[in-house]
DNA sequence: TGATAGAATCACGCTGTCGTGATGTCGTTG
DNA sequence: CAACGACATCACGACAGCGTGATTCTATCA
């Protein structure tokens, strides 16, 4: 249950789905995301040390690149599901909204 | 991607989820959330009222009761697969550990 | 209406985490 | 070996969220 939250609280970031979403075509480099994401280098870093303990992204050094991957893409899934399941309370909330009004 | 990190926010606090357990077999009123979750009656009433304003769970006030009520049963299908995903890291980490070793 | 129980809210201290700028480390290339 | 680029780490300030004890609000019942 602990564990459970802490693996949460890993997609509870924006930045961090950013980073995320920027590895959803393929493996990249540290910088190659920096540019994608717009973020400083210090904090792509960051997320992806973090990603990569938490068991999500894969850490491969090549040359002097470091290229991340992720290991399951089935993340992915996840993170669709949990878009549906917003959606479906946002609509929820609307429809909740219209029945007092 | 913001508003998707919010929500994975509210699955994100240890306690939270366990108020979110308490629900699984239906509706209860708070002091019944405290009692199956140990918790004290502020932190339950605060944690609900996330709950409710992410849409995640329904207030319904019962004479001097107030029930509370998980809305879509399909979110602890989110926290299911979540757990599965969690569980896949985590054996992905032995087993890389493992080829380390 | 006064008393009581259930629930919500407030004020506050505390901890954790985020983002940044600077610095450190490692591998390549001249 | 010196210099450079890629990446990691450090130290720090800022801020958000948690948990608590006390208080307030609301509904029921004598």
């Amino acid at each position: 249950m602990e564990a459970l939250a802490d693996y949460f609280k890993v997609f509870s970031e924006p930045n961090r789905l950013a980073v995320l979403d920027a590895l959803r075509q393929g493996p990249l480099n540290v910088t190659a995301v920096v540019e994608h994401t717009g973020l400083s280098q210090a904090l792509v870093s960051k997320h992806l040390k973090l990603l990569t303990i938490a068991g999500v992204v894969k850490r491969r050094p090549e040359g002097s690149l470091v290229f991340y991957e992720v290991i399951d893409r089935a993340v992915f899934k996840l993170l669709a599901q949990a878009e549906k399941q917003l959606l479906a309370a946002r609509r929820q909330q609307l429809d909740a909204l219209a029945a007092i009004l």
